[in-house]
DNA sequence: GAAACTCTGTGAACGAGAACTCAATCACGG
DNA sequence: CCGTGATTGAGTTCTCGTTCACAGAGTTTC
């Protein structure tokens, strides 16, 4: 199932109606309108219904969408419908914090591997994961993951994302602040957070 | 020092390109050119240019940038040449690694002010820095704090932005989950990590 | 000192995405 | 069974940001 030319914008935010269907206080009614669901996310109501009619006739007119089916339809866009595992690429503050965080659950995806470097954390268990080491990415095609989260140090992020997409991996969720070089069929997310705190000072009050 | 009307996106490519200036190998020349900058951080020359040029002359015809003056400029323009200081809200697993987190430096923003609600965390010393009560936010106008980073469960996050912001506060980093609610001159940045990791099976090939 | 070369700054074309608008569709009540 | 009200889906317009192309300024070379 793969759809025409879907804005990644609009990708972005099928994850976030997810979490407010979720969140809808089911109040009998069985549906919910476009108007609805963008007062929840705080976004417009035209705009959902866009984004909802790239993936064909969901809802009904003059009924809005039925809550459970449009769920199971973002699900089955997203491919969240049954679990993913992912490896987690770092053990370090950011690694381990992102190991215990629950916000994935939602999302069916679950970090089932974790990766690190240091020798004297290779071999301890947290989670029942047992950290490995970073040269056992190469047995991750073996084990059907497809999906890794990268939090290490940016000196070493090319020479293990070039691990990483070898082993088959086809997303990569990159905390690290440099740009990652892949081919085309890999899809790489970053997540920096330097730069995002970064903006935050230009936008104060002169001389705050 | 206000300027006319400048981009969002181009605003959040400064820090990148300050970055960029940082590790531009120092090799005897003072200057770089669009080009060569362009490549480091793998955009394109013009969109360099475009960017400088909203904040005046910058660069000289037939040399480039002077590389020390460029990188003084464009810490005035995001308001990074004195140190900012920050406060971190929640101190749960991402707290604690944003804490730890080196990546602040290069921008002169130090967190120096820990809130959490857990009354087992209150009082504890990390980093010669003391966790102090939420109930204390107000405090931060006096401590000239305008800048904080939320890292607490979405269910408390609404109510301690409107604490923030009636501090004084003027920009949030939110890795909340949640819309955040706040007067027009308060920015909010949204992290949100769980939506990005969501995001990355819709481009996997189909099937994996 | 002039010509050739390099690189910036900017106006204009282009493209993507968001907001608007309205016709078509469906449920429901009389 | 038909009219009324509600809501979707899509075509259009608008806004924002990126890319392009070129004029002009500075530098180097002969």
């Amino acid at each position: 199932m793969r759809y025409h030319k879907v804005p990644d914008e609009t990708i972005r935010r099928l994850p976030v109606y997810l979490r407010g269907l979720c969140s809808f206080p089911n109040n009998g009614s069985h549906s919910i309108s476009s108007q609805q669901l963008a007062d929840i996310l705080h976004v417009k109501s035209p705009q959902v219904r866009k984004d909802l009619s790239y993936f064909g006739d969901i809802g009904t007119p003059g009924v809005g969408y039925d809550i459970q089916k449009l769920t199971k339809h973002i699900r089955a866009i997203l491919q969240l419908n049954n679990v993913h595992c992912a490896a987690l690429v770092g053990y370090g503050n950011l690694g381990a914090a992102l190991l215990k965080y629950t916000g994935f659950g939602t999302f069916c995806i679950e970090i089932n591997t974790v990766f690190e470097k240091d020798p004297r954390k290779i071999g301890r268990v947290v989670r029942n994961i047992k950290i490995e080491e970073v040269s056992k990415i190469s047995s991750l095609s073996k084990r059907g993951i497809s999906i890794a989260i990268l939090a290490i140090p940016a000196a070493e992020s090319q020479d293990v994302t070039d691990k990483l997409v070898n082993a088959g991996v086809g997303g990569i969720l990159n905390f690290t602040s440099s740009y990652l070089s892949v081919p085309a069929n890999v899809k790489v997310i970053n997540i920096d957070i330097g730069v995002s705190l970064a903006c935050l000072p230009y936008y104060l009050p002169v001389g705050a």
